[in-house]
DNA sequence: ATTATCTATAGATCTATAGATAATGC
DNA sequence: ATTATCTATAGATCTATAGATAATGC
C-alpha cells in the first residue's frame, strides 16, 4: 500500500495537475474530493495526508492553473516570433478557446468562483495575473511614463471579458463576435503608441 | 397554511428575487433549496410546486438578476442625462460595485457559473446581454455600418473583465487600477468614432 | 373540493476523520 | 519503525418526493 517518498511527492503533483483542470471544468464547489483523487488514480482517504483542505488545494490548483496558462501564452508567442501579442491574441481569442474550458484560461473560467474564495484563492490568482500583466507589457511596449502596465490592464480585461461573455450565450454567431470584436479592439489598442490626445 | 392565489404569485417572484441575489453572493452550487426558500420566508418542502428543478430556478433568477441590473444602468443613466455613457462607466468601473457583488452585475458575480449551466441560464444570459449591448450601442452611437455593435461588444468585454480581474486578486491597490485604466480605455474607445487607420 | 405550504424523509453526496494495511526507509 | 494509501464511517447537507394540514375558492 505505500509508496516510496519520490511516488508519493508525485502522486500530489498529479492531484494538483488533475484538480487544477477539473475545478476549471465544474467550478470549486461542483466535484469532491473523491472525483478529485479517483482522477489521479488515488482514493479519497489520503487526501488529507497530502492537502490542509479542499481551500488548501483549490489555492495550490489554481496556482497551477495559471501557470499553466502562462505557458501556452509563451508556446503560442514563440511560434511567432515576430508577432508575439498578435499570436496571442489569434489563440485566446479563438472558438477552440472558448471551447476548452478545462486547460484554458483559469481568470475566465474561474473568476467568478475566485471572487468567492479566501486569501489564498486569490492570491494565487493575483500572482498569474501580474505574470500575465508582465509579457503583455513586454510584448506591447511600456506604456508612457506613468501607470508603467495600464494599458495591458486594459487589454487584459477586454481579452477575458470576452471569452467570459462568449461562453454565457448560446448563440455562436453571438460568441464569435465577441472573440472577434475583442480582437480588433486589442490590436488596435496595442499599436495606437503614443496617441495624439492622451494625457502627456 | 394555504394563502391566496395572489399571495402565493408573489410568494414565487420573492423567491426568484432572493435566489438572483443569493446566487450572485454564492455560484449556484454555493447555497441550497433550503437556504433559498427561507431567504423567502418559506420553508423547502415547497419549493417543487412552484418550480421544476433548481436549474429552474437558477435560469428564472439569472434573468431577473440581468434585469435588475440594466434596470441600474438606467437609473446611473437618467441621473446624468447629458453623459449617459460616462455615468453608467464610472458607476460600473468603481471600487463600490466590486464589493456589491449581489447587487452588481450577474456577468461579472457569476459568468464563470454560467458557462457550465444548461441552456436555459444561458438563454437567460444571452437575453441580458444583448439588452446590455442594445443601450450601450444607442449612447456611444452605431458603429461605421457593418457590425453594429461591435464597439459596443468590446467596451462591454472591457468592463466585464475588468471588474471579474479586480475581484480575482487581494490586493486593492491593483483592483483599482484594473477599474481606472478600463475606465480610460472604454471612454476613449466610445470617444473614437471615425478614427483614421481603421477599416472602411 | 382544491391547493399552497408545511413537516418529514429517502437516498445520494459532501468534507473530514479513524483505524487498518502493507511497503518503504532506517 | 515509519508512513502512504486504503477501507470505512461520522455527521452534515444536498435535491427531490410524500403525505399532512389548513386556508382559499367555488
Amino acid at each position: 500500500m505505500r509508496v516510496s517518498r519520490a511516488q508519493a511527492e508525485a502522486n500530489r503533483e498529479a492531484v494538483i495537475d488533475v484538480a487544477s483542470r477539473l475545478f476549471r471544468k465544474h467550478g470549486f464547489d461542483g466535484i469532491g474530493l473523491k472525483d478529485l483523487m479517483k482522477g489521479a488514480g488515488l482514493t479519497q482517504g489520503g487526501f488529507y495526508k497530502q492537502f490542509e483542505s479542499k481551500d488548501d488545494l483549490a489555492a495550490q490548483a489554481s496556482r497551477r492553473a495559471l501557470e499553466s496558462a502562462l505557458r501556452r501564452w509563451s508556446a503560442a508567442a514563440a511560434a511567432n516570433p515576430q508577432h508575439p501579442f498578435g499570436a496571442v491574441v489569434t489563440f485566446y481569442l479563438s472558438m477552440a478557446h472558448r471551447e476548452e474550458k478545462m486547460d484554458g484560461c483559469p481568470v475566465v473560467a474561474l473568476g467568478s468562483d475566485a471572487a468567492r474564495q479566501g486569501v489564498d484563492v486569490k492570491a494565487s490568482f493575483e500572482a498569474g495575473i501580474r505574470e500575465y500583466l508582465e509579457v503583455l507589457g513586454e510584448w506591447i511596449g511600456a506604456a508612457d511614463g506613468e501607470e508603467p502596465d495600464g494599458k495591458a490592464m486594459a487589454i487584459l480585461s477586454t481579452m477575458v471579458g470576452a471569452v467570459l461573455l462568449s461562453r454565457a450565450v448560446n448563440d455562436e454567431q453571438m460568441s464569435k463576435r465577441f472573440l472577434k470584436t475583442a480582437a480588433e479592439s486589442v490590436l488596435k489598442a496595442s499599436a495606437a503608441d503614443a496617441e495624439p490626445g492622451a494625457r502627456q
